[in-house]
DNA sequence: TTGACATATAGATGATCATCGATTAGAATA
DNA sequence: TATTCTAATCGATGATCATCTATATGTCAA
């Protein structure tokens, strides 16, 4: 539900709040239950969930249900190629890329 | 004034709208004037100004004064950094750089 | 099936912010 | 200097949003 595209002012906005930059750079290379995030953060479980919410929303992220947890972790790919996305519209003489080790 | 360090959340901040994401992609690749601006757009110069103010201030912009009008253009290598910042904090497993023609 | 635990949702509140009309400031020209 | 043109600032307003407490939902274990 919720499904907004993902075009780059939606992109923008899922970035745009310091929180959900801090729940992103835990998530980031690992996966995380909501219970993990909340403690290792200063707001309430609710709030996490909120922003979780609108990560999910954006697409940003995986998630995977394991027992009774949550868990969550960054989707890359996505992430990746939201700043290509900007960059391409906004910078565009510069050349910014995606390195692929094979293709 | 009101010179935010650019970090990653005032980067996003500053592209996280959509009328200020309509100026940007004006004034890509080109300098124009605050009236040329209005003109393209549906909102009144105090707004176009308030968004340039936002771009000033997050130093997204070039500022140029050519007789009574003021000149903006994007400068395309902050927004190319600010893109590879978040790249590299949020997708660091997808190598996002910027390809320079010579170094 | 009951209870405990984990997460999501509901509803309220305060803060931030986009927008506008009115006004001010700055620059060029007559 | 007075006038005109261009852009920035002021002050107000409505909308969006981050946060909280309280509650509901969902999952597992006893």
């Amino acid at each position: 539900m919720n499904e907004t595209p993902l075009n780059t002012v939606n992109f923008a906005k899922a970035l745009a709040d310091e929180t959900r930059q801090q729940i992103m750079r835990l998530c980031c290379c690992k996966w995380l239950s909501v219970g993990e995030i909340v403690d290792a953060l200063d707001v309430s479980q609710p709030t996490v969930s909120h922003h979780l919410g609108i990560l999910r929303a954006a697409g940003l992220v995986k998630v995977r249900r394991q027992g009774k947890q949550v868990l969550y972790t960054l989707d890359q790919g996505v992430i990746a190629a939201g700043c290509c996305s900007l960059a391409d519209d906004f910078a565009p003489e510069e050349k910014v890329v995606i390195i692929r080790p094979e293709s």
